[in-house]
DNA sequence: ATATATGCAAACGCTTTGCAGATGG
DNA sequence: CCATCTGCAAAGCGTTTGCATATAT
């Protein structure tokens, strides 16, 4: 997959850097991630502010997406970068579990989009709820 | 449903203040906002701080929830509190269109949860692309 | 070689907080 | 009447920016 950025990168005249190679890296170790975790695991050998740049060019070349995961942000690989999923969480402990693509949403989701006109080309879901543990208290 | 609010909040201890219904009925009337748009509408009549406040507030008691739609963090009243619908989006230009429920993917998604363990409460669906306009440029 | 990217530190803007006064029940 | 809430202003913190230096190609 890191061919594919780096593809990506060097099509629209960006540089592959040490910041973004760490970005995407991270990225692709943890989904979904929290900015915050990402800047931390750097451990200050990658800059915060050249992170934030990464993450701000990733995410209008398409590359990462936000995506509000147990009530809280979250960044991510987009679809072309990353198997194709979604998350279940639980809202009380944060729990999230990743599941794979599921043919009949997804049919249903692009036939919902051309039918109001939208080609589509991304989509996210999220189910929320409270985990086995969670729900024993 | 402004009744619905009023009953939640005393229900647990809050009081009904000013505050906490304009941003309730903007809500209503906006669906999904951000929360400067939330805060301009109020035109200094209500302190951002009491907003702030009060969007917290209504986060902890599920009032409201925090949405992706075309890639920017928006707010929207929880399912409880408005017909439930899902938002498709052009990326390009921010059209929004809001559709109904889908019985095809609620059932799906809600088996999908019970099926890792999770007692769904919520769910969010978007999907993104490009409308008729942003797609023919 | 040179346009581009990084690191650093300061600036910025959104969000939160402490506190005195106002208000809902 | 009294606990709760608001407004205000200051503090906090995540994010962005300007600029000199370093680096990718």
């Amino acid at each position: 997959m890191q061919i594919q950025l780096r593809q990506k990168l060097r099509d629209h005249g960006y540089s592959v850097t040490p910041p973004r190679l760490a970005v995407f890296d991270y990225l692709q170790k943890h989904d979904p991630a929290l900015v915050s975790e990402l800047i931390g695991a750097q451990d200050g050998k990658i800059n915060q502010a050249s992170i934030y740049r990464s993450l701000a060019l990733f995410k209008q070349l398409g590359i990462v997406q936000d995506v509000v995961v147990g009530g809280r942000r979250m960044i991510e690989l987009s679809e072309h970068y990353d198997t194709h999923h979604h998350h279940i969480s639980c809202v009380k402990c944060g729990l999230t579990v990743t599941i794979g693509s599921d043919p009949i949403i997804e049919q249903r989701l692009n036939a919902l989009a051309k039918a109001h006109s939208i080609i589509p080309d991304n989509h996210q879901v999220e189910v929320s709820g409270l985990c086995a543990d969670c729900s024993a208290e």
